[in-house]
RNA sequence: GUCCCGUUCGUCUAGAGGCCUAGGACACCGCCCUUUCACGGCGGUAACAGGGGUUCGAAUCCCCUACGGGACGCCA
């Protein structure tokens, strides 16, 4: 049997941190089984779906670099299949139609609320004569669920999971408008995509008993399920808006990775051994739902942060220099032909200090900058006299140097001990008028990336 | 309210009856390295929710309690 896994978000607008973990969980998977990944968009709610909210999927799952191994499959265009499964189970007799009015329905679940009892449909229409019907009463179409036994889910995360089916009721497969739920949708796409393992929220456990009551009444082998547990935040809720980030398009923005956020995503509510740091292949190769935990984890920033420091640290400097560039057109600092190649000669070092790409972007503004130089208080506070004074000095001895940081650095230090000075009386000030600020990478580095005009330039203009 | 699920350092986790004096990572605190800031190195603080069993022996198995989460729509 061919392993087959979706991922089947609706779309909302945002693609979801959780969202995107459960894809990966999914790709994963199937990766690792050799099977197939798939993506199926859920987009039967008209009224909140629009093909902007579908880009945003696409484009998410894109970044994150999940690609599903077909074309998405839109469940809007499958209503007549799920119309004609309803249809065949009325025929076979496992589906009945339901001529009760939302009044009623409110009622029942009061009443039963009031009681104590689970809010469940009492079955009024289940045996009930369709000639009865109230007339002008456009009927739903209900499962005929089994009131006897109990249904089991196999849980691949949960366990064994086991309901009684007088806990479940009745439920609509078809509205009265004729257009199917959303529960009886899925089992009806998951069967016909060939689905063979259902890897989603933990928030549809208990919808998955109701689902494979629908599986046993069309006759069709159920799917195995995994109900992965939901991220939460900080104080242990459901992850929402006011923990921070939530949707993937934001971590963009803030300058994580894609590669860093996967990393981290996974490592929340699995683990192998002490593995921390985990590229795509290694992850693939160690995936497994036996390694999946079955409590919700809380999302910690600091971590992600950490972590995307590791992965910008072994990402291309072309790669990152691409980003940094785009990222200060944004904020109106342009850099010429000759910026640019500053900031992809000083990026191994830029990207040694930096946590996120808003970072990186920061610490290389100064490359793209010219002469009138913004100094930050600190940097300003560097420059006294006395320093301004030996910078003036040491200028013509820089000058004479090749501008290598390895010629750069001998020249400096031997400057400092003609002067009487430690290195870092040197290179503090130094580093201040060059770059307008207290830290930078190696100043033999930062002085060599500027080169010999740029530098000779900015030392000019603090004398 | 009813049903389902869960609970190891602050957080993410390792741990499948003796290897646990409970390991790693982030965060935090020291020290070292050092031209700044980082990185890196070394060290430190810090956890088996509580109570009963079972067993020679329990973080690991069972029960109860507490706490947390999820689900109960003609939403997805």
């Amino acid at each position: 049997m061919t392993i087959r896994t979706r991922f089947a978000p609706s779309p909302t607008g945002m693609l979801h941190i959780g969202g995107v973990r459960t894809a990966l969980f999914n790709y994963l998977f199937a990766k690792h089984m050799g099977g197939e990944f798939l993506l199926r968009i859920e987009d039967t709610d008209k009224a909140r779906s629009t093909q902007k909210a579908v880009q945003v999927i696409l484009d998410g799952m894109a970044w994150v670099g999940l690609t599903p191994d077909a074309p998405p499959v839109f469940q809007s265009t499958r209503e007549a299949r799920h119309v004609e499964v309803a249809m065949q189970m009325l025929a076979a007799g496992r589906a009945y139609y339901c001529y009760a009015s939302p009044e009623e329905l409110k009622e029942m679940r009061e009443t039963a609320q009031a009681e104590g009892r689970p809010p469940r449909y009492d079955g009024r229409w289940r045996d009930r004569d369709p000639a009865e019907a109230p007339a002008g009463v456009k009927p739903a179409i209900r499962l005929k669920a089994p009131r006897e036994g109990e249904t089991v889910v196999h849980d691949l995360v949960q366990g064994t999971v086991r309901v009684q089916n007088t806990e479940l009721d009745d439920m609509i497969i078809l509205r009265s408008d004729g257009t199917p739920t959303y529960l009886h949708a899925v089992v009806v796409d998951d069967h016909d995509m060939e689905i063979s393992h259902v890897i989603r929220g933990d928030d549809h456990l208990t919808n998955t008993f109701r689902q494979v009551q629908i599986y046993n009444a069309m006759g069709w082998e159920p799917p195995h399920f995994a109900h992965i547990p939901l991220i939460h935040g900080a104080d242990g809720a459901k992850l929402s808006k006011r923990h921070g980030a939530v949707s993937v398009l934001e971590f963009r923005e803030q300058g994580f990775l894609p590669e860093a956020l996967c990393n981290y995503l996974l490592r929340l509510g699995w683990g192998h051994g002490d593995a921390e740091f985990l590229v795509r292949e290694e992850q693939i190769s160690l995936f497994t739902l036996e390694g999946v935990g079955r409590a919700a984890s809380r999302m910690d920033y600091a971590k992600l942060t950490h972590l995307n420091g590791q992965w910008l640290r072994g990402a291309n400097d072309s790669r990152l220099t691409g980003d940094v560039l785009a990222r200060l057109e944004a904020l109106g600092i342009s850099a010429d032909a000759a910026a640019q190649r500053r900031i992809l000669t000083l990026m191994p070092g830029l990207k040694e200090r930096a946590k996120t790409l808003v970072d990186l972007t920061a610490s290389a503004a100064f490359l793209a900058r010219h002469v009138p130089l913004p100094f930050e208080p600190k940097a300003e506070a560097l420059l006294t006299p006395e320093a301004r004074a030996m910078l003036a000095r040491l200028a013509p001895v820089l000058a004479t140097t090749d501008f290598s940081a390895a010629a750069i650095d001998t020249a400096l230090r031997g400057f400092a001990e003609t002067e009487g000075l430690k290195l870092g009386q040197v290179a503090q000030p130094l580093r201040a008028a060059l770059t307008g600020s207290t830290m930078s990478p190696g100043i033999d580095a930062t002085l060599a990336a500027l080169g010999p005009e740029e530098s000779l330039a900015r030392l000019q203009a603090v004398f």
